[in-house]
DNA sequence: GTCGATTGATTGTATATACAATCATAGACA
DNA sequence: TGTCTATGATTGTATATACAATCAATCGAC
């Protein structure tokens, strides 16, 4: 390796950070890979031990290294993601546990807008949107009812989607880059077509997410996602 | 000041967040608060300004002091927060409603740490905890039933508080800046106890939020959350 | 009174040095 | 072959020292 990193404009620790981090990014230095030690670094780079020392403690705080005293410093994998703010591929999650997904499409149609979705549309007014109807399933058991409003000025092809085969939110991420999200959770108990559509008995209690989306200026879709309660809950973390 | 903090089970650096933690816990440094300087707490504490240095400096990295190069070291403000993500202040929602907020305090105990929730705080070994359970009402009528478990070394006074004047939110948020949070939600069925303290029907759908908070690198707090299906949801909005 | 320079206080960074703690491996011995 | 101990490598912490950079207050000149 090379001597001192160039840009003297911020301080070595900094610099040593971003030197491991463009090894990284390059892929030279992949997931689990152990790095140089610490006193290597040092005849590496010219620089202290102790500022050295600084820089992988501060990754490592980060969560981009992880080490192991006696050891060694190694790559650190990336970190699931997953954010209860974000869309939720179910698909992905499903076989991301290695089980088998599949949706049941019950519905795909282009309707005029229901009278009693023209508020939620009120800032973007249409005469039609398309519905979509659908029930995921891992391993054969039903997880999800999934029922959508979509925006056909953004997603003209919606319809013509085989959904058993994509899934609306793989499609959907594409079409309808969101600018703007809201949502809305509550419990609910699962009413009789609920129940049916889910197999689950009735008044079983469901995880009810109810959301919208924008893309730019414009309502995109309007999202009621039923989750069985026993079956599925969400998840997330936050940090520094 | 008296002199080296206790507790020479973890390095000294840890020690002094501790210390730093416990007087902003206390009340004693609000927020915006100067506190003593580097070299201050050199004198005050026997301890090398490197350490001292080290121990403020993750401090400021996590949120809970700012500093500013050449003035001094200060106590951060509570975040504002907002979202679904955040901690939720029941209270505060209700009285923003206009209406009238009650707290049935159930329970609040200094207890030894229950088994079960060893691995909830693996990353904070624990002798003991406190453990409160509140049912928080709104016009009378019950919305939630809030149970936590707070780490004592972080909220020393937690025991004392009269939780009826106050509530855990607007204690805790001052005494446990929140630095990570994770949470897990979910659609449960109210058992015979929750439909008891919450006086709904046995098997009504509740909102069930599990979330545990840490503030540096202790786990600060370990709650859940039971929020009446029919009388509650969480919502948010998120932009660009 | 205003402006600029100086001073003191404080945080910010870097290095050298020392010792502690942990891990993996190699070697010795039964 | 299995076990135990010693060794070397590596990370982890603590301290002392030095200099840099920034900020606020004070002082002096105009």
């Amino acid at each position: 390796m090379s001597s001192k990193p160039a840009n003297p404009a911020s301080p070595l620790y900094e610099q040593v950070k971003a030197h491991i981090l463009a090894r990284i990014g390059s892929g030279l230095w992949p997931s689990d890979r152990r790095i140089p030690s610490e006193n290597e670094l040092v005849e590496d780079l010219g620089i202290s031990r102790m500022t050295i020392n600084r820089a992988l403690r501060e990754l490592t705080a980060e969560g981009v290294l992880k080490r192991v005293q006696g050891v060694g410093t190694f790559i650190a994998p990336p970190k699931a993601r997953g954010d209860l703010l974000e869309l939720n591929d179910i698909a992905g999650e499903i076989r991301a546990r290695g089980q088998d997904h599949r949706a049941d499409v019950i519905l795909l149609e282009r309707i005029p807008l229901p009278p009693d979705l023209r508020p939620a549309f009120t800032a973007t007014p249409l005469e039609e949107v398309f519905h979509s109807v659908i029930v995921h399933r891992e391993g054969g058991t039903a997880m999800q009812l999934e029922e959508r409003y979509v925006n056909p000025a953004l997603v003209p092809d919606y319809g013509d989607q085989d959904f058993t085969k994509t899934t609306p939110y793989e499609h959907l991420v594409r079409a309808t880059p969101v600018t703007e999200l809201e949502h809305v959770i509550t419990a609910i108990a699962a009413d009789d077509r609920v129940a049916h559509l889910l197999e689950i008995p009735p008044g079983a209690p469901c995880l009810l997410l109810e959301r919208r989306t924008w893309t730019g200026d414009q309502v995109a879709t309007v999202n009621t996602l039923i989750y069985v309660g026993e079956r599925y809950s969400l998840g997330g973390r936050r940090g520094r």
